[in-house]
DNA sequence: GCCAACGTTGGC
DNA sequence: GCCAACGTTGGC
């Protein structure tokens, strides 16, 4: 319990939401195609992490809700796949290149808590989120976490 | 739609 | 191995 990670995900919802997730429950977490994002989920995430579900490309993005990290690292099925747009030619099934985790759906705020909000809290000014800001998985330290909890609440 | 940030590619 | 060109992300 006390080795337990925080993390932040993005999707635009036009691709995959929160209500798609709701619906569907658990949803492998695919088409990632940068390295860094990669080296977490294969390296650093466990499974029962805690997940921010976050909306890109919209106004306001915003976190809408949370998840579960739900199984080890795996190989990207779509990076095999000729059809898909995730498709990778240089990846083989013998030394896959894009690994992922499954994720699980585990509530929907009634509240977002868009990024406006978020920049205000000065708790959370040094959220990788910021930082880091095109990056689509980022840690999140527990303050942080509890702090979004409190704000979704409020 | 614009543009800044930044990761990737490829010529040398 | 450097770095310019290029492509993508994502806020605004």
């Amino acid at each position: 319990m006390s080795d337990r990670n925080y993390w932040l995900m993005k999707s635009e919802p036009d691709a995959y939401s929160i209500d798609d997730l709701e619906r569907d429950q658990v949803e492998p977490w695919d088409g990632i195609r940068n390295y860094a994002a990669r080296n977490y989920m294969r390296d650093e995430m466990k499974v029962g992490d805690k997940v921010l579900f976050y909306h890109s490309q919209i106004s306001p993005p915003e976190i809408v809700g949370t998840m579960e990290v739900a199984s080890e690292p795996y190989p990207d099925p779509t990076q095999f796949d000729p059809d898909s747009k995730y498709f990778d030619a240089k990846s083989s099934e013998e030394d896959p290149t894009w690994i992922l985790v499954d994720v699980k759906f585990v509530q929907k705020f009634d509240k977002p808590v868009d990024r406006e909000a978020m920049k205000k809290e000065s708790a959370l000014d040094d959220m990788e989120l910021f930082r880091l800001s095109r990056l689509s998985i980022t840690p999140v330290r527990e303050a942080e976490w509890n702090k979004i909890m409190e704000m979704a609440e409020g």
